[in-house]
RNA sequence: GCCCCCAUCGUCCAGCGGCCUAGGACGCCUGCCUUUCACGCAGGUAACACGGGUUCAAAUCCCGUUGGGGGUACCA
């Protein structure tokens, strides 16, 4: 790593619009990925600038994620909202050079305007020249160049052109006097010196704009920008809050660990040239680059963030294991009496559950068995492990038998079922599970049998072998 | 419509002119282990969108086509 005086300043800049969707937090990675690797500073910086977007749950909807992620921040975070000023005097230096102007057409006025003038639709500099005053409805816009192009340089994408003839006089100032994003965006990241713009490529066209606005206020040479591939859902379209499940607090929710989540996310659109995938987030920040990062979109694939939880999970020594999945198998919401819960008992089985859940939540559906007082059968294990099996009858009689007199012992109950299986000439242990736990997988029955007692298991064969 | 971006297995990533009869990972399938499932282990399946160039040589460079996506607001 570079000293931490290394003058490189990174910004993630959300809009406060509800919760933090896996993509957001992509880019609040990667930009964070880029600060820590080159010993640079992240900014936090919270784009409220529209004042319906003013909201105090919906700052934390962002900071606890990014908390709970680790992406902690140097700086920040900075509202907008209470920058105003600074965007303001922005705008009414613009207006005074001549670089912007008022203009009080409606969307409605403009479009008459261009089919009455045989002009393509949109915004043809109409209030240009005209010295119109500021006024009740009046925005201001401003004035792009009719020639030649603005060049956005990006790490990730290259020499990218925009005909500034095609750009038109944009709104810069809406007719409530607020600034728009543009023109604070150009402020801030002048004001807060950030060396480089990453985030997601829903923003590139909007670059040239920001571009304008800085060199019309005399900022010097822009920012680097880096405009990441986006994230998109199984139809390849942009991740979007309303039709894809994509917040982390869900994830968070859900038993996701945000070691796993933030490996997930760092090799969408990334990955280390060693091909080593699953790593602990300081080998990622060592070799992380933003000119390495591709163009190509996205699929946010919960498969694969399911197999990195799952090692996050399996890496785990037992005691870290058990202190993070106690909360989950001791929560109210566990499909058992709170008093049958035994600390011991969970402390015991812990390591079979453990090389056997996706999330620290997925604990409880292998232990229910041990601690509800009743269980119920899915339908598919009885189907398989009992309704097809061979000589169910005589295998819940026999291990009934055995089970009423043998040492309740695990060594023994196992050995147990095992003879009672050799007498027969059947597999024995498929049908003892079904009729014990309902289910025709798990973790290993013994240790569990043990903690139920000789008493709750024989009555759950005895409930099995009835319903045959 | 116009502008911009993108294009390697179903998915994610490697590849940055020869090492590629294209590699890794997820998923899926098979086998081993195991009287369940899982873990673990060993295999298998599967891709350079298409067409032109450039070059001794192209997945890699250039052009076009097609396809996909993003943007086109007084939202960010």
């Amino acid at each position: 790593m570079t000293s931490s005086t290394s003058p490189i300043r990174v910004r993630f800049a959300p809009a406060p619009t509800g919760y933090l969707h896996v993509g957001s937090a992509r880019s609040a990675l990667f930009n964070w990925l880029y600060a820590r690797r080159t010993g640079g500073t992240f900014v936090l910086r919270i784009e409220d600038t529209n004042a319906e977007l003013k909201s105090e749950e919906f700052v934390d909807a962002i900071t606890e994620p990014l908390q709970w992620l680790g992406l902690d921040w140097d700086e920040g975070p900075f509202f907008q909202s209470e920058r105003t000023q600074l965007y303001v005097d922005a705008i009414e230096r613009l207006v005074g050079e001549g670089k912007a102007y008022f203009c009080n057409l409606t969307r409605e006025q403009i479009l008459a305007k261009c089919e009455e003038q045989g002009l393509p639709e949109g915004y043809h500099s109409f209030s240009a020249d005209l010295g119109l005053p500021d006024g009740p409805d009046a925005v201001v816009r401003f004035r792009t160049p009719d020639s030649g192009v603005t060049v956005v340089d990006d790490s990730i994408r290259g020499r990218v052109e925009f005909d500034n003839s095609l750009l038109e006089d944009f709104v810069i100032r809406r007719s409530d006097g607020s600034p728009v994003f543009l023109v604070a965006n150009a402020v801030d990241d002048a004001d807060m010196g950030i060396t480089h713009v990453v985030r997601g490529e829903d923003l590139l066209n909007t670059t040239p704009k920001v571009q304008m606005l800085w060199e019309a206020l005399g900022y010097g040479d822009p920012p680097q920008y880096a405009h990441l591939p986006l994230l998109v859902n199984e139809s390849r379209k942009k991740l979007s809050k309303r039709r894809d499940s994509v917040s982390l607090g869900d994830f968070r929710a859900r038993g996701y660990l945000p070691e796993a989540m933030l490996n997930h996310l760092a090799l969408l659109g990334w990955g280390p040239d060693d091909e080593v995938e699953v790593r602990p987030i300081a080998e990622i920040i060592e070799r992380f680059d933003l000119a390495d990062v591709n163009k190509g979109p996205a699929f946010f694939d919960v498969k694969k963030l399911d197999h990195i939880n799952a090692e996050y999970v399996r890496a785990q020594s037992p005691d870290e294991f058990v202190a993070a999945a106690t909360p989950y198998v001791t929560s109210d919401d566990a499909p058992w009496p709170a008093e049958n819960y035994s600390a011991d008992v969970f402390d015991l089985l812990a390591p079979e559950v453990q090389k056997r859940v996706v999330t620290h939540a997925d604990s409880a559906n292998f232990v229910d068995w041990v601690f509800a007082d009743d269980i119920s059968y899915d339908e598919k294990s009885w189907n398989k492990g009992i309704v097809k099996a061979k000589q169910v009858d005589e295998v819940l009689d026999g291990v009934i038998a055995a089970f009423g007199e043998c040492e309740w012992e695990a060594d023994t109950l196992d050995a147990t079922v095992r003879q009672v299986g050799s007498d027969l000439g059947v597999k024995s242990q498929v049908p003892v599970r079904v009729a014990v736990t309902g289910k025709n997988f798990g973790i290993p029955l013994w240790d569990g049998l043990v903690a139920l007692g000789r008493e709750k298991t024989l009555a759950r064969l005895a409930d099995a072998r009835a319903k045959l």
